[in-house]
DNA sequence: ATGTCGGAATTATTCCGA
């Protein structure tokens, strides 16, 4: 069984690009952050056609996120309670024999403004979430972008970083709390030493300047993790496609028993 | 170069968010 993550920086001018990567990669389940569109703006016939089911929570313009499933899936969470007026972020899935949850979370912008306390709020409310309505006994799965960089190795350039967005302790142990609670990082697991990113700015050439983040990340109970065969980032799929302009995240893909 | 994208608001250009 083939899950994967992937911020598709909007699905509509994706959309070619994300039926090549379907086509290519065959992934089993799927969560997509970033959708910018509406539940009845979501290019359903398409992908249905790869034999996808589909699940959406979404809204105008920004934020946005779906579950796509080869398997039969029964939407059990749509939306983080108590933190929805910061938009559509998060869906929860049963498929398979997993509960599969995809997050987007809050970016936060800078340490000084506004949406950095409500990003830190915003990951306390989901540690909570799932310490109220899941268990770490359990397979669950909760994937997504968390613009946090879980730790020095995460980052192209942790010494200018620290303390910024993104590479602050603060965000840090929010993050940690999700690790204490029972969830892994499953790529970390697997590789502990190796530097991976998952995310590039479409700016200055940074992609192929190695200047990127390890931001978006497949997070699974230990109940999983005798399950994972592989996990990798699909950095082939930050580059343009036949023409066709890449998200500025590259989808992780991991392979379960 | 604060360098690029996607989308909204508004009508091809500017803004906002990332």
């Amino acid at each position: 069984m083939r899950i994967a993550t992937w911020n598709v920086n909007g699905l509509r001018s994706r959309l070619d690009f994300v039926l090549h990567w379907l086509r290519a990669r065959q992934p089993d389940l799927v969560g997509l952050q970033e959708l910018k569109l509406t539940p009845e703006q979501f290019p359903r016939e398409p992908i249905e056609q790869l034999g996808y089911r589909i699940a959406v929570h979404g809204q105008k313009g920004w934020n946005g996120v779906a579950v796509l499933s080869r398997t039969p899936l029964e939407v059990t969470q749509q939306g983080l309670p108590g933190q929805e007026d910061f938009g559509a972020r998060l869906l929860t899935v049963s498929a398979a024999d997993l509960s599969f949850t995809t997050i987007y979370c809050p970016n936060g912008k800078q340490v000084s403004h506004d949406d950095f306390p409500r990003k830190l709020a915003w990951l306390e409310a989901l540690a909570a979430h799932f310490a109220e309505r899941h268990s770490p006994d359990a397979p669950v799965v909760l994937c997504g972008d968390f613009n946090v960089v879980p730790a020095a190795l995460d980052s192209w350039n942790e010494e200018l970083f620290h303390g910024r967005i993104f590479h602050t302790d603060e965000e840090r142990a929010r993050f940690r709390a999700l690790l204490d609670w029972g969830f892994v990082d499953l790529f970390r697991e697997k590789h502990p030493d190796e530097q991976k990113f998952s995310w590039w700015d479409y700016r200055g050439g940074a992609f192929h300047r190695g200047q990127g983040l390890r931001i978006d990340l497949l997070l699974g109970t230990r109940a999983l993790l005798p399950r994972i065969r592989s996990i990798e980032t699909d950095r082939d799929y930050r580059k343009k496609k036949d023409g066709l302009t890449a998200s500025d995240h590259a989808p992780v893909i991991a392979d379960l028993e």
